[in-house]
DNA sequence: GTTGGAGTTGAACGATCGTTCGAAAGCTCG
DNA sequence: CGAGCTTTCGAACGATCGTTCAACTCCAAC
């Protein structure tokens, strides 16, 4: 009979949050907004948080975590190159469907955030754009150089794939594992250079 | 001798505007940071100017104007389905290298108008998607269907391309033809599923 | 030199913003 | 019951927001 406790409040209050933010914008809610949307008064947000910017920058942290831990967990053990990619832009495009709002947030507040909030999220993002390098460097080492600039195709890669909050309706006739193959292919047709097969895509592979 | 025009000093205005909305964003920007930024009083700014939505409205549609204006010059006359895509794309990240200000607030700042000029907006958007989406028909008429869908592959190169304005800096070591050979030999490999040879692509044509 | 419109301004308007604070309400444990 | 916490709230704070307006300057036309 226990009833929520704190943490567990302050994760309702972040996700109504998410949602408010993904919707109007950060800047264009109000806390008035959020303390509405989450049910409780004005007053009462500040006791699950110490400011608005702090609101933003927990859910920007908390997913984008989510994001990392699940990207290591996907290519551990895996070695094959190809395979690597593909679990990463899996992992992410996955994660992004089941969390629109808040990777929405993510996405899009990024400039919303300054001082240490700022410092921190834009050290993750260092660490995520070094992992999608490390693993362009093994398709490399594999395959070959590319024949275009590895920054760009990784940049170009975050780009097919943090857009999709402008367009992308995970109920929609478009699936998720639709999606994920169709981005794995683009670019990894685009990017090594050669088509490749289905059965390289970590999608036919359980689990 | 004759001293800057109306339409001169609205456009003046207009550049202050999206440098300043372009940095600090829309929402964070208020009327006294671009009177200070354009060197008139805060009232001057509404002798040119009826609203702050207005502003971010003729930003919008001033370069997204001139952006399908571009795309259509380019596109005339050109039949090869690969150089249509090619000069689509070209079009595309040379206007957003040369404008990234105001590209930046274009493609950041879509949520933040609303009623008339949203849909103005939203109309341009629609038919721009449209010209592509018409290409890459083109494409798969002359080089069979392509293994993906076309409407995930169209969104995704606005992703590759609108991204851009998170990371690129037009005066760094990656110049704006790399970036858009790069960005063409990303999509077209991974579209058409075979590499693309450099003569295919339009930068290697006068002009 | 006076009129009249174009351009510009300082000062102010009401509204809304993020945040604070003291008090009230609910809960646990003696 | 009531002491001592956690949790919640109404009300208010100063600041800043977008916008307005009457008054001012400037300059060409008569």
């Amino acid at each position: 009979m226990a009833g929520p406790t704190r943490d567990q409040k302050l994760d309702t209050l972040l996700s109504a949050a998410a949602k408010v933010f993904a919707e109007r914008g950060y800047h264009e809610t109000s806390m008035r907004d959020l303390a509405r949307a989450s049910g409780v008064s004005l007053a009462g947000v500040y006791y699950y948080v110490q400011s608005k910017e702090e609101l933003l920058y927990l859910i920007q942290t908390r997913n984008f975590d989510a994001v990392i831990a699940g990207m290591r967990a996907a290519l551990t053990g895996v070695t094959d190159p190809i395979e690597r990619i593909g679990r990463f832009i899996d992992n992410h495009l996955d994660y992004f469907a089941a969390h629109m709002a808040e990777m929405k947030v993510l996405s899009h507040e990024a400039g919303a955030l300054s001082g240490e909030y700022l410092q921190k999220v834009n050290d993750m993002k260092r660490e995520y754009t070094r992992a999608l390098m490390d693993v362009l460097a093994d398709v490399e080492r594999a395959h070959g150089p590319a024949h275009l600039n590895r920054r760009v195709a990784a940049y170009s890669l975050f780009g097919m794939m943090n857009w999709i909050y402008n367009w992308y309706d995970p109920l929609g006739d478009v699936g998720v594992e639709m999606l994920s193959q169709n981005v794995c292919h683009l670019f990894l047709g685009g990017y090594v250079g050669l088509p490749v097969s289905d059965a390289a895509l970590p999608h036919s592979s359980a689990g």
